[in-house]
DNA sequence: AGTAACTATTTACTGAGTATATAGATACCG
DNA sequence: CGGTATCTATATACTCAGTAAATAGTTACT
C-alpha cells in the first residue's frame, strides 16, 4: 500500500522514470527496503491507469518520464491525511501464540525465548542504526528508528510478562 | 501467511471442512478478524497442492473434509518455532511521515492529531475488550489485547515525541 | 580484453485478500 | 401460511502486492 503513494510522492517533487523511482524510493528509507524492480513497473501502470500519473514522453536516453496529475495530487494529499487503520491483532505472533494454545504446543517456552532472541538482535541492530542516522545529520530516520525502538521495546516487555504467567 | 498456518493448526485438531474453519478461526480470534470465504478455499485447494493437507472424502452433508498430513504438522510446528520476522520500516505511518517530509507537506501537525486520535480511539477500544475477555474468563485473548495496548502506548508516546520536535 | 556491477525495463508468476454468485436450510414474524 | 432475512456452504473471477528471472546496454575494475 504504501509504495505505490511513495512513488506518488517521489513523482510530485519532478518528473521522473521507473529505475529513478526505485532508486529514489530505496534511498528514500536508506536502503532498508529494497524494492523489486517488476513491482516499480506495474505499480507504475496501475498510477497511470487510474489517471494520478501520466507521461510527457521518454527523455533523451529513451526513458520514460511520468508526472502527477491533479488527481494523482488529491489522492496523495488524502492518503497523507488519513490516519492508517492498525489491524491490531493481524500482528502474526499473536496468531501464532493463539494458535500454540489451541493445540496445546508445549514448546511455548521456546517460541517466546526464540522471539526475544531476534527482538534483541533488532534493537542492536537498530541502536546502531540510529547512531548512523545521528552522525549523517538525518533526523527523519533517526525519528523513525526511534519509535520502531518504542516498538520493539514494548514487544520485549509484553513477552517477559507473558513469560512469567505461563 | 497466518491464515493459512491457523487453518492448519484447526485441521490439526481434527478433521475440518471449509465452512467449519472459516467459523473456527474467527471464533479463535473472537470475531476481530473476519474471513472472506474465498480465501479459505482457495487456501486449503493452496495446502491440497503442497501436501499438507488431505481430503478423506465427504461427511454425510457431502462437505469436503481435510486432515492435516506429516508434512503438514511439520510445517506447522517450523512455522510455531520460528520467530516472526518484523520488517521494522514497513509501518505505514512512518513511510507516509518520511514522504511527507520528503515532498515539504505542511500539515504534519495534523496527521500526527488523526493519528493521535486513532490510536485513543483503539485504546479505548481494547480496555473494553479487555474487561469482556476477562469476564469470559479467555485468558490468551486478554493477554494479547495488553500486548496491542502496549503497542498502542508506544506509539502514543513516539507521536508525543515527534509531535514536540516538529 | 574480459568480467563484474550498474542502469533500465519487461514479463510471467504466486499468494493474500475481495467481491460476488449460487443454493439449500433454518428462523422469525406478521 | 407465506415471505423474507439470516445462516450454512462452496465456487469462481478478480485485483493488488510482491517475487523471480530474462534481457540488454553501459560503465568500472583489474
Amino acid at each position: 500500500m504504501s509504495v505505490k503513494h511513495s512513488l506518488l510522492a517521489l513523482i510530485y517533487e519532478k518528473p521522473r522514470h521507473g529505475y529513478e523511482l526505485k532508486t529514489g524510493f530505496e534511498s528514500l528509507v536508506e536502503g532498508l527496503w529494497p524494492l523489486n524492480a517488476g513491482q516499480v513497473y506495474t505499480t507504475l501502470d496501475r498510477l497511470e491507469r487510474d489517471s494520478f500519473v501520466e507521461s510527457p514522453g521518454h527523455d533523451k536516453k529513451d526513458r520514460k518520464l511520468y508526472t502527477i496529475t491533479q488527481a494523482g495530487k488529491e489522492e496523495l494529499w488524502s492518503w497523507l491525511n488519513e490516519p492508517v487503520g492498525r489491524s491490531l491483532f493481524k500482528e502474526e505472533f499473536y496468531i501464532k501464540f493463539l494458535c500454540a494454545s489451541h493445540v496445546s504446543y508445549d514448546n511455548k517456552k521456546t517460541m517466546i525465548r526464540n522471539q526475544k532472541e531476534t527482538i534483541l538482535k533488532d534493537i542492536l541492530h537498530l541502536t546502531q542504526l540510529r547512531k548512523q542516522m545521528s552522525l549523517s545529520g538525518n533526523d527523519t530516520m533517526k525519528l523513525l528508528i526511534e519509535g520502531a525502538l518504542l516498538h520493539l521495546e514494548a514487544d520485549m516487555k509484553w513477552l517477559e510478562r507473558i513469560e512469567e504467567e505461563l
